[in-house]
DNA sequence: TCAATCACG
DNA sequence: ACGTACGTGATTGAG
């Protein structure tokens, strides 16, 4: 069986669907056409087994057969501009699905049809046109078949060329001949007025032609005798008009036409708000008799050269003289590599002896600096080469081509190890496996649609992330020893008190194990059930039993506050100071599922802020001396974004009209007026309100906020009740995760969810929750991190010395000369607002302060 | 090396 | 019927 190669009339099937369906808006655009249109396409493509596709449209401006018949369209009203904009649209649309379409100057969509008809057949192909323009219909034979929409876009019709003698009475070659004689008044085709259909129909019948019909017109009686003989020309015109011309000058290869996978448009649609076009996307890729998802070719090593082995800093200058651009650069703990563009490559050996041969380190990598600045290079780990090229005084790249870590990361964020050996099993960790990776990774991650995330998000937010590594956050350090000695005495005192009020000699009460068996063995205080090895002692558990004992209970969490406190702030953080009192921080771009960054070393994404005792911790953190701190937050990004995806009218007008939305969802859910919301039913709903984010279980909510069970549930289906959008929306999240077998966010990162086809329904669940949570969660992430890139850009077109030095997840800090504050606060605000716009409005709140405590 | 705990968003 | 909030990293004890 020939393959099927659709193509579609993308003119004919816009006007259709805009015409059968209301006025719909995305935040201003208006989608009714573009979502009639993909509803029409992906149904047929779901039916007919299609293999290849093809759309085409007019192109604007004078068109061949304008030029025959200077009224031709005339009569059509010209297109509203409501359907206008949704074209500019939809072409962008088909881009972002890797679905090809065709233009031609002073060509129209029909004669492409017919071109690509004709040349579809030719190539072995089975031709579907989809329209809803009779014309077409001549088209029909030949290999070529016709779907026609009906009845607005519900339905369509098959035609092969018996079908259409079945329904109008002649062949699809008479169609031009019957155009001729009774013309079409849609097109402003007068053919030959009062020849009507059924004439028209009976003439051809008769005569077969046009041309032959006129021949015999004498043969016709009285008043169709003088029609046919005083519009002869008109209607040879006429037919000419109707005739669909095969032989459009257009470049094609059935080859190009090749369906994609049309879940590359998911971040489009997802703007675009066409999230029912989404669903069906995913039902598309896992339906049984959809075409197989083409598995990507395997990693090979391209075709290089033995790399020339060279071992000193001349060599190395020399070969680079004679070198492709770009390279690919790699340098591990042994050996420079570098590998160029027309398969040639070096290794140089820095390790053991050819030290001594005068291979320094240094020098082979000054050798290499200058190259990488003037011509971006294809990395590993960019972030780290900056820092190693750093080290030695050099200058710095500002950009690279690729990064094969953040490739990976892209196409996998949940792999193992990002390593250049684990990234390429089987091949030597060198430049050519990493320039035969790189080109591999873009291809797929191209693919994916997340080029722009990779080249306008993820590489140059690295070079930000390098900068902030390198300049560090100031620590306080004597107030810090201070505090740690105030901590010890407390701790000592603590645990004294515990012990005596547990009447037991002293134990480890840093041991999970012997605190459980003094307090549930010998004491006999009631266990909660939790136990993987032995009783849980956690604060949740202790809390439980602060009214039975708050002799014991009480100091003991003291003692647990103070020595986390003490060990991992006070003490963790002195052991990390340099020299001049700062703290460098980690920040790890491929550690996460869902596309936030982490920090480690110390980490400074978990200080202290919660309780006032560890806030306290906070002004340990200062900007350099005779600076100040900048704090800047997004106010609830997460819960926007839930505004934003769900389009619930609730939320997003909560939003934006700038209401208290946690007050909002208490009075919404608790039905009480605004005015007499109570600190506990707002503290209530917001727990609600984190809950949905996180992919909400009545059960997790209770756990959260001490009511029960039953009640939680209650909470939820009141709140479902009142923003059904947001219903939709989570249970639209968890069947695209479903369907597609990953979550994805506003900007195309994908995180793969092979917990949701686990057999165990508990695994399941928690697929289903992370479907929910990581749309949200992913795209805040991908949101601040280009306001990273912004901010970063901005200070640097300004020639300020502000610098950023932090991120926590929605909170940016940066350290500032006093006299610059005002201008980077403006700009951090600017930055963080602007850098998208969704259908309510982003808010970041600026602090200033002498430490963080203060800034927050 | 893992589990338990707890700090953050 | 069954186990539950999403995402991290550091410290500690125990094997």
């Amino acid at each position: 069986m020939k393959d099927t190669f659709l193509i579609v009339d993308g003119n004919s099937l816009m006007h259709r669907a805009f015409h059968a369906l209301p006025l719909m808006d995305a935040g201003g655009t208006y989608t009714n056409a573009i979502y009639g249109f993909l509803s029409m396409l992906l149904k047929v493509i779901k039916e007919e087994n299609v293999r290849y596709l093809a759309v085409c449209f007019d192109e604007h401006g004078p068109t061949f057969r304008h030029t025959v018949y200077a009224d031709y369209k005339a009569g059509r009203a010209a297109t509203p501009p409501e359907l206008r904009q949704q074209f500019e649209t939809i072409r962008a649309l088909l881009d972002d699905m890797g679905i090809r379409w065709y233009t031609l100057q002073g060509w129209e969509a029909d004669d492409l049809l017919g071109t690509l008809s004709l040349r579809g057949a030719e190539a072995g192909a089975a031709p579907l046109l989809l329209t809803g323009d009779r014309d077409a219909l001549q088209l029909v034979g030949g290999g070529v078949e016709l779907m026609f929409t009906r009845k607005g876009i519900s339905e369509t019709t098959r035609f092969t060329p018996a079908r259409v003698h079945e329904e109008y009475g002649f062949s699809p070659e008479q169609v031009t001949d019957w155009k001729g004689l009774a013309g079409d008044s849609s097109d402003n085709i007068p053919g030959i007025p009062g020849v009507g259909d059924k004439t028209a129909v009976k003439l051809l019948q008769q005569y077969g032609t046009l041309e032959n019909v006129l021949a015999h017109a004498s043969e016709a009686r009285g008043k169709l005798r003088e029609k046919l003989e005083a519009y002869a020309d008109q209607a040879l015109k006429c037919k000419e008009l109707a005739t669909i011309r095969r032989d459009a000058p257009v470049q094609w290869k059935l080859s190009d036409c090749a369906l994609p996978d049309l879940a590359r448009g998911i971040p489009a649609l997802q703007r675009l708000k066409l999230n029912s076009i989404i669903r069906r996307l995913g039902e598309e890729a896992s339906g049984s008799d959809a075409p197989a998802e083409e598995s990507p070719a395997a990693l090979t090593l391209l075709p290089y050269a033995e790399p020339a082995a060279l071992s000193t800093p001349g060599e190395l200058s020399a070969w680079l003289g004679g070198a492709a651009r770009p390279l690919a650069v790699y340098v591990d703990d042994a050996a420079v590599s570098v590998a160029d563009s027309a398969g040639h490559c070096c290794l140089v050996t820095v390790g053991g002896d050819l030290l001594s041969l005068g291979a320094d380190p240094a020098e082979l990598l000054a050798v290499l600096a200058p190259e990488l600045c003037a011509t971006p290079a294809l990395v590993h780990d960019g972030k780290r080469l900056l820092h190693t090229l750093s080290r030695q005084g050099l200058p710095l790249p500002e950009r690279f081509q690729w990064d094969a870590m953040l490739g990976a990361y892209l196409l996998n964020p949940q792999e193992k190890s990002y390593s250049l050996p684990a990234l390429c099993p089987g091949m030597p960790a060198d430049a050519r496996a990493l320039m035969s990776l790189s080109l591999w990774q873009r291809g797929r991650v191209e693919q994916d649609g997340m080029l722009p995330l990779m080249e306008e998000v993820e590489l140059p937010l690295s070079i930000t992330l390098f900068g902030m590594e390198q300049a560090g956050f100031t620590v306080d350090t004597a107030f810090l020893r201070e505090l740690g000695q105030r901590y010890v005495k407390d701790i000592e005192e603590a645990k004294q008190q515990v012990f005596a009020a547990c009447h037991t000699p002293p134990f480890n009460l840093n041991s999970t194990q012997q605190l459980g068996e003094v307090l549930f063995d010998q004491l006999q205080l009631p266990h909660g059930k939790k136990t993987q090895r032995g009783y849980s002692t956690s604060a949740e558990v202790l809390e439980g039993l602060r009214d039975i004992a708050p002799e014991i209970i009480d100091p003991l969490l003291r003692y647990r506050q103070l020595t986390k406190l003490n060990s991992t702030y006070v003490e963790g953080l002195l052991r990390l100071t340099d020299a001049k009192g700062r703290v460098h921080s980690y920040f790890d771009q491929v550690a996460t599922a869902t596309g936030r960054i982490s920090s480690s070393e110390p980490n400074l994404q978990n200080i202290p802020v919660r309780t006032e005792e560890g806030k306290e911790i906070r002004r340990a953190f200062l900007p350099r001396e005779g600076w100040v701190l900048l704090d800047a937050d997004y106010s609830q990004i997460e819960l926007r974004l839930m505004a934003h995806f769900s389009g619930d009218a609730a939320l997003v007008e909560a939003f934006r009209t700038g209401q208290d939305v946690h007050a909002r969802t208490a009075s919404e859910i608790f039905d009480v007026p605004l005015s007499e919301v109570t600190p506990t039913l707002r503290s209530r709903a917001k727990a609600v309100n984190f809950g949905l984010i996180y992919g909400i279980s009545g059960f997790g909510l209770a756990r959260n906020t001490g009511v029960s069970p039953q009640e939680a549930r209650e909470f939820i289906s009141r709140y479902f009740a009142k923003y059904p959008g947001v219903k939709r929306f989570m249970d639209s999240a968890a069947k695209d995760g479903q369907n597609n077998g990953y979550a994805i966010t506003l900007m195309g990162r994908r995180r793969y969810l092979p917990e949701l086809s686990s057999p165990k329904s508990a695994i399941r669940e928690f697929g289903k929750r992370a479907a929910m949570n990581t749309p949200v969660q992913g795209t805040a992430a991908d949101i601040i991190k280009l306001a990273m890139v912004r901010v970063d850009q901005a200070l640097r077109r300004e020639n300020l010395r502000s610098r950023l030095i932090l991120q926590v997840h929605d909170e940016l800090l940066l350290e500032c000369p006093p006299e610059e504050a005002e201008r980077a606060a403006q700009l951090l605000k600017e930055c963080m607002e602007q850098v998208i716009e969704l259908s309510v409005p982003l808010l970041a709140e600026v602090h200033q302060g002498a430490n963080w405590a203060e800034a927050k």
